[in-house]
DNA sequence: TGCCAGGCCCTCTTTAGGGCCTT
């Protein structure tokens, strides 16, 4: 197993069949980045074979094609691999909810689990970046400025962007509050602080340092 | 072909309803 270093921590993205493992949709994507001291340092990207053909929907949505998962390993085969990959680490995710459905059930397919915390960039993004018009990945990419890395709606274009708006958030506060290291433990608990506290949970960060 | 879920969050609220966000 990898040794995590204090400062990490792996940005996934899933692109699935559908909203629901419990009503019989699969994972066709995964992609993912490892940040350690506020650098992309490692990429996983696989595209995966549910078992059955994708609706059109999801080919238009994704770009994912049924020609494209023909012949790619099986969920259980990836979802091995990729719990390498995250051993060891904390996770962040884009409405990580949505994400860590699949995780857990894709993962359990493949007789493995993940032990990690699990953090949200959407309710992060809440908080910090209030005068967003949405907190759509798109939408907050273009609004903090940062640089698209692939398509919209890849797993691992979705990962680096996700990855690049989690330290934008983190530098962010850095400025704001003068607060030159903030936890992933401290993200979490700011997510899930009611958004009017938001604030007031920052400055009494501010005010330890 | 079109549908499914679930948690957050706001408000015309809290004994609720509906939009947002993910695919």
């Amino acid at each position: 197993m990898k040794m995590a270093v204090a400062d990490s921590v792996v940005v996934l993205d899933f692109e699935t069949s559908g909203l629901s493992p419990e009503y019989g949709d699969r994972a066709i994507e995964i992609g993912a980045v490892l940040v350690e001291h506020g650098v992309i340092v490692d990429r996983f990207q696989k595209l995966m074979n549910p078992g059955f053909r994708i609706s059109r929907f999801i080919e238009s949505y994704t770009g994912i094609t049924n020609e494209m998962l023909k012949g790619q390993a099986s969920c259980e085969a990836v979802m091995a691999e990729f719990s390498e990959f995250i051993a060891g680490h904390n996770i962040v995710a884009h409405n990580a909810a949505f994400d860590r459905r699949f995780l857990d059930f894709e993962l359990k397919r493949a007789n493995r689990a993940f032990q990690g915390e699990c953090c949200c960039s959407l309710l992060v993004s809440r908080r910090v970046y209030q005068d967003s018009p949405n907190h759509k990945l798109k939408t907050l990419v273009s609004h903090a400025g940062i640089a698209e890395t692939g398509s919209f709606h890849r797993a691992l274009a979705d990962a680096e962007m996700t990855a690049h708006l989690w330290m934008s958030m983190i530098n962010r506060i850095g400025e704001q509050y003068k607060i030159p290291m903030i936890l992933f433990d401290q993200l979490c608990e700011l997510s899930r602080v009611d958004k009017l506290y938001a604030h007031r949970y920052l400055s009494s960060l501010a005010n330890r340092c």
